[in-house]
DNA sequence: AATCCCCCCAACCGCGCTAAT
DNA sequence: GATTAGCGCGGTTGGGGGGAT
């Protein structure tokens, strides 16, 4: 396919928008829902294709978008996820509510990669530079994916370093693993054991963390059950029944513990594979839920999985993907990564890099809740509306968004406003928060 | 003040994937 | 099954702002 056929049409506007092209894309959405892209700027009178406009609509009209500086905890969260999941930009951001992909994706390219490498920390393969470097001269075609023996002795990364330094003085408690370090492994909660996967019953330890391992063990046995001796995850490891897992959710802990070794378990196993295992998540399944649930969702259970918290603990939850993507569809075996918002908010490890975007000017705006005053709205609302209260606004557009047009159904995202307006009222109430802070008006 | 340079980030581009026909 | 339309993602580009010279 390559190309939108849109794109080669002559007379469309290219670069940057225009403040009255915002608005009328602002209006035309927010009144009709996008419905097809390809039709959005037709309806909405654009000179746009219907990408440029999903773009334009994604990455910075939408109304649940945290604009500004990205805060310490973010950062860190960024950092951790890419470990794991590497260059997947989109289900990174799903991990941060009011982030999109490409904001992220500028952050670490721009500021985060640059902060890693200033500490010695290669960010593609969260190692440390040495190291890489080591293995690139030794082992040139399949280095960075190994672990030195020096490494393995001192047991310790650079980023856990860092990692440990900050936590403890956060007073969390940081165990070691009990088997070699590399940079993705990181910490576990206070109070609960870094014990690794197994199902060693005379083990005394009462509590079980779920490890990379395991979904590696997961994506193994479901990919090449006929070659289980092409991958070993770790000598000290058993397979670990799914079913058990509900067991192991019984002394939850913070599961997405990163223990396991990807790089050297199977050449193939790389970001990639991981990633597979870790599909991307829908940021509409970034809801609050304080329930106490069992931590797995098997793969039997189609019941959506939620996120859950237990004795102020937040914790990621697998189940079975309820939404394709292309890194995931078609494995049966997906594992679908939850987290709650205010994960962000109890996250209890921090790095220690400075805040790349908080210098100057900009760490003036700062705020705790990461929410800085810079929001660029009113940079970009047409000149009509800033005679206007925020509230104004929304209601006006709002007002007017009670039909749709010629009945077809293009309502998707209009539809599901209104849900959620229905059922969550302060939804609304937080947006005009938020028109209403971008006015200066709060 | 003018110019150069660097960096950030918004937007574009190309590709893969899915669904519809 | 082949083709087409559309969406979403990740990589890349280039304009503009700001600091340095």
């Amino acid at each position: 396919m390559g190309r939108h056929s849109c794109c080669y049409k002559q007379k469309l506007r290219k670069g940057l928008w225009s403040p009255e092209e915002d608005e009328k894309l602002l209006r035309h959405i927010t009144k009709y829902g996008h419905g097809c892209w390809s039709s959005v700027p037709k309806q909405a009178g654009l000179q746009r294709c219907g990408k440029s406009c999903r773009l334009r609509w994604i990455n910075y009209l939408r109304p649940d978008l945290k604009r500004g500086t990205f805060s310490q905890q973010e950062e860190n969260l960024i950092i951790e996820l890419h470990a794991v999941l590497g260059n997947r930009w989109s289900q990174i951001a799903a991990q941060l509510p009011g982030r999109t992909d490409n904001e992220i994706k500028n952050l670490w390219n721009s500021c985060i990669k640059k902060k890693l490498r200033q500490r010695g920390i290669d960010p593609n393969t969260h190692k440390p530079l040495s190291e890489v470097e080591n293995c690139e001269e030794t082992t040139p075609s399949t280095t960075t994916n190994n672990t030195t023996s020096s490494q393995r002795v001192s047991g310790e990364s650079n980023e856990l370093n860092l990692l440990k330094g900050e936590n403890l003085k956060a007073g969390v408690v940081v165990t070691e693993p009990k088997s070699p370090l590399v940079a993705s492994d990181w910490f576990s909660i206070e109070g609960y054991s870094n014990t690794r996967m197994n199902n060693n019953s005379n083990n005394n330890s009462t509590t079980v963390t779920p490890t990379k391992d395991f979904f590696l063990d997961r994506f193994i046995n479901s990919q090449r059950s006929s070659t289980p001796t092409s991958c070993k995850p770790s000598e000290s490891m058993e397979y670990y029944p799914l079913q058990q897992l509900n067991a192991v959710s019984q002394n939850p802990a913070l599961w997405f513990n990163q223990n396991c070794r990807p790089y050297e378990m199977n050449p193939e196993f790389n970001c990639n594979s991981i990633s597979s295992l870790l599909p991307s998540i829908s940021t509409s399944t970034l809801t609050t839920s304080l329930g106490h649930k069992p931590a797995i969702s098997l793969p039997s259970n189609n019941a959506p999985p939620s996120p859950f918290n237990v004795g102020g603990v937040q914790y990621w939850e697998a189940g079975t993907s309820s939404n394709s993507s292309r890194s995931n569809s078609g494995s049966s075996s997906s594992i679908e990564l939850q987290s709650n918002t205010s994960m962000f908010e109890n996250s209890v490890y921090s790095w220690g890099l400075t805040d790349c975007n908080a210098t100057g000017k900009e760490a003036r705006m700062y705020s705790i809740e990461g929410e800085p005053d810079d929001i660029k709205w009113p940079d970009y609302l047409p000149t009509s509306y800033l005679n206007q209260t925020p509230q104004s606004i929304c209601n006006e557009i709002k007002s007017e968004a009670q039909f749709t047009i010629d009945g077809s159904n293009n309502s998707t995202w209009h539809e599901n406003q209104q849900q959620q307006q229905l059922q969550s009222p302060d939804i609304y109430a937080k947006d005009f928060q938020r028109y209403a802070a971008a006015f200066g008006q709060i």
